[in-house]
DNA sequence: TTGTACGCGTTATCAA
DNA sequence: TTGATAACGCGTACAA
C-alpha cells in the first residue's frame, strides 16, 4: 500500500541509492536523473519513512519542543512557530511538555532522546536554565537552542527579548501617567524572565527617584489564579497601589478580575498592565495594556537556529518587544 | 552512548529475543528471567528505539492527534488528555494541526501516515466528518477514533457529549430568566457540533412556544472576532435581543466585549452565555455562564478507545456536560 | 521457556 | 555520476 524507495527506484529505472541521493539533495546526480526521480516521487506520493531514516542515517528529521505550560496560548504559539519553520525543511516537531519540579524531568528527556533519536531540542524557560538538563544534552552530543535563557549565553544558540528593558519601559509608562505606588506581581522564581522583569521594574523606579516599597512586590506563578490572589492582597493594603504591573498577561487578567470583584471602577480606580503574548487583549475588560512578546517569531527563530548546519557557530538572536497601550491603564 | 537491546541482553545474560519478550509483555518468560531483565533495563536506563520498533514490528507505539484550532485552550486540553492516556501504555502522541479548507489536507494526512507509521489517529471536528479523510483511513487500514462526529456513528469508535440537549438546556435556562428574545451565534457550518447546538436552541424555543426569529441567528466562526462582530450586529437591531447564546466560549467572550464597547451595563442590559471548555470563565467580565464540555476527558477516552485491542468492536462513549451558571446572565 | 536467522526501509561506505 | 552491499535496532517466524 505504502510506496517505498524501492518502488520509486524501479519506476524511475535507477538504483535505490540514487533515489536516496535526490531525496537528500546530495551532489553528483545528473539533472535529468534528478527530475525523473522527483517526478516519480510525486506521482507515487512517496514519503520517506522517518523510522528507517533515523535508523540508518545520522539524522532523524525530527526535533522536539520541551515546553512548560505558562499558558495554553504560549504553548500553542511556540508549537506553531516551530512547526512553520520545520515545514520548510520537511522536519517534524515532537511536542514534549513537562512539569517543572517533576523529579522525572531528567529521565523524561533522556527517554525522549533515546526513543525518538531527535536531532535537537528547543528548551523554553525554566528548563532553558536547568543545569542538569543542559549538561546531559552536552554530554550526549544533542544540539539544543534555548528560549529566553538567564545564564551561560555562550553555551548554545538562543533567542530572547530584552525583558529587563521592556519591564523598565512599562514601568516608566505607568510613572508617566502619574502613578507613584505601582504594585508588581512576579512570576515563579525559577524563571529567569521573571527575575529580569522584576529587575527592570526596580531599575525604572530607582531612576525616577521613586522608593521601592517591598510591600508592593508579591510573588506569583504566571497564572490567572496567582495573579488574582496577589492582587487581592495588594488591594487590601491600607495604602493600596494605584497601578499593578504583572509579569504575565494571565496574572494581569487575574488582577483585573480581582478589581472587578471588589467593585472598583476600572481603569479609574486601578491601572493594570501585563507582559506576554497579548492573547488576552480583547477578552478582558478593560482591554489590557501590555508588553507584547513575539512568541511565534521567537519560536520560528529558535527552530531556524536548530536547523542550521552542524558547523554553524552558536548564535544569539534578540527580538523586539512592543509596548501596547490600551484601556486598562489611566492617568491618576 | 545510547543503550541498545543488545547491551541489555549481554548484561542480563539472556538472548536479545528474551529481552524483547519482556519489553512487550509476552508470555513464556520465566519470572526470574523477567525480573533480571527489568533490573538491567532500569539500570541502563534503556528505552527501545521507536524507529527500530516501527520498522520491525506491527506497531509504531505512536498515535497522532489531527486537530483543527478552535482555540489554543481546546488544542491544549486535547493534547493533554490524550498524552495522559498514552503515558499509561508508553505510547507517544504526535500533534498534527491542520487548517480546515486547506487543499493539502489529504496529502498531509497521507504523509503523516506514511512518514510516521502511526498506529492510529484521533480526529477532531470538522475532520471527524470529512468523508475523503475517513475513506482514506479505512482504505489504508489505519485505525481512528472520532471526537464529536456528526455522521456515520458506526464507522469508528467515537466520543462526544450530547450537544443538542446541552444547547437546549442552556436555552431553557435563559428562557427561565424571562428572556424572550435570545440571539444565537453559530459556529462554522462545517462543524457538526455547531449545527447540533443550533438545533438544540431552536428545539427549546419551539417547546417553550417562543417563535424563532431568523434575524436573531447569525453565523460565526467559533472565534472571538466573529463572536464580537455578530454581537455588534445583534445589538444594533432596533429590537435587539436581551440575551445572547453563543455556540462557543470564545464567541461569547466576543459578545461580552461588544457589549462593553457599547457601554452596556452587564449583565443587566444583556445576558451572555457560551459553550465550550470553560477556559475563559474568570478572564471575562462578568464571569461567563456556559455549558462546560469536558475536553480533556473526551480526549482521554478517545485515546483509550484508540489504544484498545485490535479486535475490540467500535464503541461510542457519551460524556456528561454541565451547565455552569455565573454572573453573565441575569433575569430580565 | 528460550534462542537463531531474517527482514523492515533507509543511509553509509566503498567500488565502479 | 552511479550502483552494490552492509549496516541501523528491533520484532517476527520458526526451531530447539
Amino acid at each position: 500500500m505504502r510506496a517505498t524507495i524501492k518502488d520509486v527506484s524501479r519506476e524511475a529505472g535507477v538504483s535505490i541509492k540514487t533515489v536516496s541521493r535526490v531525496l537528500n539533495n546530495e551532489r553528483y546526480v545528473g539533472a535529468a536523473t534528478r527530475e525523473k526521480v522527483l517526478a516519480v516521487v510525486a506521482a507515487l506520493n512517496f514519503r520517506p519513512s522517518i523510522a528507517a531514516r533515523s535508523l540508518a542515517g545520522r539524522r532523524s528529521w525530527q526535533i522536539a519542543l520541551v515546553c512548560d505550560n505558562p499558558s495554553p496560548h504560549y504553548v500553542y504559539e511556540m508549537q506553531t512557530g516551530i512547526r512553520d519553520r520545520c515545514d520548510v525543511d520537511g522536519v517534524r516537531m515532537i511536542a514534549q511538555p513537562y512539569d517543572r519540579g517533576s523529579d522525572r524531568l531528567m529521565s523524561e528527556i533522556e527517554g525522549l532522546i533515546d526513543a525518538t533519536h531527535v536531532d535537537g531540542l528547543i528548551l523554553t524557560p525554566p528548563v532553558s536554565d536547568h543545569a542538569q538538563v543542559l549538561e546531559l544534552l552536552t554530554e550526549r552530543g544533542v544540539r539544543f537552542v534555548r528560549v529566553s535563557p538567564g545564564s551561560a549565553p555562550a553555551l548554545s544558540s538562543s533567542v530572547y527579548i530584552d525583558n529587563e528593558s521592556a519591564a523598565a519601559e512599562m514601568t516608566r509608562y505607568l510613572l508617566s501617567l502619574g502613578h507613584k505606588r505601582i504594585g508588581f506581581i512576579a512570576g515563579h522564581r525559577d524563571y529567569a524572565t521573571s527575575r529580569q522583569r522584576q529587575a527592570g521594574y526596580a531599575a525604572a523606579l530607582g531612576k525616577a527617584g521613586v522608593a521601592l516599597d517591598e510591600a508592593l512586590v508579591l510573588p506569583g506563578d504566571y497564572d490567572f489564579a496567582s495573579g488574582s490572589a496577589a492582587a487581592d492582597r495588594l488591594l487590601a493594603l491600607s495604602d493600596a497601589p494605584t497601578a499593578i504591573f504583572a509579569a504575565s498577561d494571565d496574572m494581569a487578567a487575574g488582577a483585573l478580575a480581582s478589581a472587578h470583584r471588589r467593585g472598583l471602577s476600572l481603569p479609574n480606580d486601578l491601572s493594570v498592565a501585563g507582559f506576554g503574548d497579548d492573547s488576552l487583549a480583547g477578552y478582558v475588560w478593560p482591554p489590557l495594556t501590555t508588553i507584547r512578546q513575539p512568541v511565534r517569531k521567537l519560536a520560528w527563530e529558535a527552530a531556524d537556529l536548530l536547523l542550521a548546519p552542524e558547523d554553524a557557530p552558536a548564535e544569539q538572536r534578540e527580538l523586539a518587544y512592543e509596548l501596547v497601550v490600551r484601556g486598562s491603564t489611566a492617568a491618576v
